[in-house]
DNA sequence: CCTTGACCTTCCCACTACTGGAAGCTCTAT
DNA sequence: ATAGAGCTTCCAGTAGTGGGAAGGTCAAGG
């Protein structure tokens, strides 16, 4: 396969793919002419991968869970320990923004939004005093 | 008021504020030794910027809404669109963690997470199809 | 007067995870 | 022979800092 065709299969753009081969995490075969050759394993490696972006592990997540999942002596509790820290991460993340949007929906629903200047919007930013 | 002093008062590093300068968010003058000095109303500029970015607003977004507090013939509307926008952004990604959150908290619940190699996580990214 | 240490300056690199674009080579079909 | 699609590498840029080097400035102490 070449990169155009795996990047239709496994939905990542061939950019990402040439991305993913610089850092490391595939390592195509090349053709004769220099073009990149994709086995079924490379197939599956991108998929994997893939799907791991798609759950917003880091690329260095990636990288150990994909070191782990061809680890075959592995203990599943390391790969435990890294989706419970990518969890705990993410609940950080929505925790923060919903502080965000908690004070943002206020705000919002009390700006008339007319053409007139007054605005508690941006009199929160000029005087908020936490 | 010299850089540290600011930073100090409005609670944004040093650093951040000589890129806010960089990129023309605030125009401190400068003393004869070279050194920025800032007034009062640069610090006020400082807080301002420093809240909107709590909320999560964007830099451009600051920009505009900077804009829009020196303006006194502003209309409230502009301010609100733009962080109605914000807000419908912020909206996008919570929904988009917690979907995250929700697959990543099924897979982690289920996995023993001991020291056999079996991992219901690494199924998942393995063998997913949507 | 000299030195020390805390400030300040500019400049450049690194980070995350790509994305876009330019210049140029290869393949396929007409 | 040529057009067009697909491939290659390399370079630059994104957002918003953070880190650090190399060097100028200032105030206090000996």
């Amino acid at each position: 396969m070449n990169i155009g065709e795996i990047a239709e299969k496994s939905g990542l753009p061939a950019k990402t793919i040439r991305y993913y081969e610089d850092i490391g995490l595939v390592m195509p075969n090349r053709s004769q002419n220099g073009y990149r050759h994709f086995n079924d394993t490379d197939l599956h490696k991108l998929t994997f991968l893939a799907r791991a972006r798609t759950l917003g592990f880091s690329i260095e997540d990636c990288r150990t869970l994909m070191a782990l999942y061809e680890d075959e002596t592995r203990a599943s509790a390391d790969v435990k320990d890294i989706a419970t820290q990518h969890l705990d991460r993410i609940d950080d993340k929505i925790a923060q923004l919903q502080s965000m949007r908690e004070t943002l929906s206020h705000l919002v629903a009390e700006c008339a939004g007319d053409n007139r200047p007054d605005c508690p919007i941006l009199n929160d930013l000029a005087y908020h005093r936490e």
